[in-house]
DNA sequence: TATTGTTATACTCTATAACTATA
DNA sequence: TATAGTTATAGAGTATAACAATA
């Protein structure tokens, strides 16, 4: 267990000094960060009114398609109860569709239309502009992987908390 | 610019390798990391019902008492109008009032009750198993600075943007 | 019995407009 | 006119329970 504290004497009644400064709060600094990231996000995408949660699945429809609601939502964190409306809007979008007919009569296969697709090329043509905004503030793509790598080790970390 | 295309050919019919995949994207990323890292805090302090909000607002007020309502709020990224509904929980609980009396009679100063001077004392003992085990899954306080220092890059780059 | 998609619902967070009392 | 605090409200995002169809 980690225990940082600074070495040196420390006066028993000055609680002020010992109170957590926010601006060396991982968890803080973490959400005010990915606030302001998902706004550059939502500033971009305003005029294609596209939202974070609808991008990363239309990116994953085009990467895999045929994949179902229940592998695209636990992987992206979504609820299934939750995707439900979400796939909704893209599908009275014209973006993406459910096709049933699979050996499991249960579940749909999700797949881009060709407007989905051309919606998406357009799409990430777009992205690009953010994240080279992104990357760009970090310092470059190799700051940006020391960054996605610190906090691969924080989602790694809950990944082992979870096996109890 | 950072164009972060890798070199070498690139056929024209394939579209799910020009992709992004969510593993490399500083946003999902980011929210993802965000979300573990709070619901280890929300785990931590099931017990004290204390949300991250709370805690801040609470830590900000020990830190620098007599601050007024609209300075906490801003510094924090919270909405003055949100901020009553939770300042009126800190004090129906007993651990912070509002103090009226200064030379601007409109506005109020913030302080801990002496009950919400116990409870901080506590609150901080607390989060430090939280922190201290975040910071262990980045590898120490070394690598909890190198992303705190990342974080403040792309903060810094909303500074500059919002300068227009 | 379990799983897929769905509906309904509730709770939190966030954002905006408008009011009041003071300045 | 502008600011501090407040109220009301609306929109996202997220969480759970329960149902029908199918496995």
């Amino acid at each position: 267990m980690t225990v940082d504290t600074k070495p040196g004497p420390r006066r028993r009644d000055a609680p002020a000094t010992e109170m957590p400064d926010k601006e060396g709060i991982v968890g803080y600094k973490l959400r005010r960060a990915q606030l302001v990231v998902f706004h550059d996000f939502l500033q971009t995408f305003a005029r294609m009114k596209i939202r974070p949660a609808e991008f990363s699945v239309l990116s994953m429809i085009a990467r895999t398609p045929g994949l179902k609601q229940t592998e695209i939502a636990e992987a992206l964190g979504i609820k299934r109860a939750n995707f439900v409306a979400l796939m909704d809007g893209l599908e009275a979008r014209g973006l993406a569709d459910r096709r049933k007919g699979g050996a499991d009569r249960r579940s749909h296969a999700l797949h881009l239309t060709p407007e989905g697709e051309r919606f998406v090329r357009k799409m990430v043509a777009v992205w690009h502009e953010h994240e080279d905004r992104m990357v760009d503030r970090l310092g470059g793509p190799q700051e940006r992987d020391r960054l996605i790598e610190l906090l691969d080790r924080l989602l790694a970390g809950q990944e082992a908390a979870k096996e109890d």
